[in-house]
DNA sequence: TGATAGCATCAACATTTGTCGATGCGTTCA
DNA sequence: TGAACGCATCGACAAATGTTGATGCTATCA
């Protein structure tokens, strides 16, 4: 498990959250890291991100989403699934709704991954 | 053009780089976002945009890719060609050889986009 | 000039992803 | 209880993506 000679020296094998800028990314955390990109790698998605974000509250409910965003509720409900297992976002019902809210903490986390 | 209720009224329309944590993105903006997460997602990408980072002097060739990733020469040549598209990356030739560097300012508005 | 080496492109393929109609499940309310 | 509504899941499909062997192009060097 020698670094390599054209790498850097550091060690970060006891830091929290593993970054693109800091020691060479083994495969296992550039996997995570890439699932968590994934998320953010589809408009849709963004989109829903971006108006959770601004909404009053910080919460959207899932019918809100559906004509702003003009794609069906099942592909709503697709991408909210794909949001909620990156836990960027988590999913409250009340009654015969569903309110989802942003996790900003996961989205820091994802940030300070690309933070020079 | 009238901003849904349940959104914020800011406006960004004269703002130069679109954040997924402001107003609530048009289908434009979120997709040139869309296209620069979508360079980070992938766990081949992310390592060798860290080995650019960790690189004395910001710079590897591609050959040098080859080995510590466990991918073909054709498949690193294609991230990289994938990254140099996004931007993240510039390649630099010098005789037989290919040289890339990180472009550290892109990978910057990226971060910006999903700052609190 | 010819041989070799590094990198990009091509062709092909399996896998993943985004999308939607149909359907099922849970909640509300008359 | 039954009807209506909101949301998730399923099945199917087209499009995009990651991968590699074969090939082509450019630069170096004998």
């Amino acid at each position: 498990m020698a670094k390599r000679s054209v790498l850097s020296e550091l060690n970060e094998a006891d830091v929290c959250c593993p970054s693109v800028l800091g020691a060479p990314l083994d495969a296992g955390e550039a996997a995570d890291l890439a699932r968590g990109f994934t998320a953010l790698a589809d408009p849709v998605r963004l989109r829903v991100l971006s108006m959770l974000a601004a909404a009053p509250g910080g919460e959207v409910c899932v019918c809100d989403f559906v004509e702003p965003l003009g794609k069906s509720q099942p592909t709503i409900s697709h991408h909210l699934k794909i949001l909620g297992e990156a836990r960027l976002v988590h999913g409250d019902r009340r009654g015969k709704w569903v309110w989802y809210s942003l996790d900003r903490d996961r989205l820091a986390s994802l940030r300070a991954a690309i933070d020079a």
